[in-house]
DNA sequence: AAGATAAACAACCGCCCTGCC
DNA sequence: GGGCAGGGCGGTTGTTTATCT
């Protein structure tokens, strides 16, 4: 027995909506309002699921909708908060008037993720790479690390190259430009990425090799330091995670993860996360509010806060969100 | 000018959550 | 409490348009 189709596929027709599938959909909305999706493409005399008539409403034909490009402004909410909320296109674009989940979805697909590579900043975790590279040389056991080290040059490997094609990314990697708050609120600490960075090709395979022989030596001495077990991070705080003077190590990951992006995570469950700081008073804070509300309810309410005057968010110190380790 | 490639956008799919009975 | 339907969401795919060679 599997799931009872939301339509009957066969009578359905697909794809590219018409101007009069358009027209339909709107004036019948227009009259009758949103209410079962099931039944207004029947009403309204639409050949379409009604999911996909939900979708073409809420993604295209609503009147609230912006449909133009998205601003710098646009773009500097998008990516402050993917930092924090990872893939949740939903709260994020309610922070948008006029934008939907599928906008924000998109342009963050098609631009912002090459502009941030672009500027040797990870998308997923927004930390620059060379900072996860070196967090995969010095936290892993020695007979994982050489293995995992391998596979993570693979997983960079194909955006590199891409990149580098078009882009020079210094061996060196650039930390994050630093500008002028986005949202001023009174916050004056906030970084914010210079989302625009242009620069000449470079030999490609010579920029990669490079990456590689940084990362080997960093395995070497990492091995090298084999027999001082107190050093260890991952002899004292398990495989994948621990604590060091300063720093989080937390091991990258490259996937979606349920709660929140894989950073908000990291920065959560490591030292820089403790009671009396600024990050653990957001989350506990966040943790505080869940009552009987859903959890999409307190995504939006929490994500507003960012933005009010109290500016909770936007005052933490520039370490606390990014914590560069270069 | 034509074909190839990349970028942008639109739509679909399937999972999951919620509310109702 | 369990089952079901509606709807939301994120990931993915398909199509169109723009740019490059």
């Amino acid at each position: 027995m599997g799931r009872i189709p939301c339509c009957e596929k066969e009578s359905v027709k697909k794809g590219q909506w018409t101007p009069e599938e358009d027209h339909k959909l709107s004036s019948y909305i227009a009259q009758h309002g949103t209410r079962n999706w099931r039944l207004i493409p029947k009403n309204a005399g639409l050949q379409r699921c009604g999911k996909s008539c939900r979708l073409r409403w809420t993604n295209y034909l609503r009147p609230d909708l912006k449909h133009g490009q998205f601003s710098d402004a646009e773009e500097q909410i998008i990516v402050r908060l993917h930092s924090v909320l990872g893939n949740r296109w939903s709260v994020i674009a309610a922070q948008l008037p006029g934008r939907t989940d599928n906008d924000v979805k998109n342009h963050w697909n098609t631009k912002l993720k090459k502009k941030l590579s672009g500027m040797g900043i990870d998308p997923v975790t927004h930390k620059p790479y060379s900072h996860l590279m070196a967090e995969i040389a010095t936290t892993l056991a020695p007979p994982q690390v050489a293995n995992l080290a391998e596979a993570t040059l693979g997983c960079l490997k194909d955006e590199m190259l891409h990149l580098l094609t078009k882009k020079h990314i210094d061996v060196q990697f650039q930390s994050p430009v630093v500008t002028q708050p986005m949202i001023n609120n009174n916050c004056t600490t906030s970084p914010s990425y210079n989302i625009t960075s242009k620069h000449e090709v470079v030999n490609d395979d010579d920029t990669i090799e490079k990456i590689k022989i940084g990362l080997s030596r960093a395995i070497i001495q990492d091995q090298d330091h084999t027999n001082a077990p107190s050093n260890k991070f991952w002899d004292s705080h398990g495989a994948t995670s621990g604590n060091f003077p300063g720093f989080h190590y937390g091991l990258p990951s490259f996937g979606h993860e349920g709660e929140g992006s894989p950073w908000s995570q990291s920065m959560c469950t490591g030292s820089t996360c403790t009671a009396g700081d600024q990050q653990g008073q957001f989350h506990s804070k966040m943790a505080d509010e869940n009552g009987d509300e859903s959890e999409g309810d307190r995504d939006a309410r929490n994500v507003s806060s960012m933005f009010s005057p109290d500016c909770d968010l936007w005052d933490l110190p520039s370490n606390d969100l990014m914590n560069p380790l270069v």
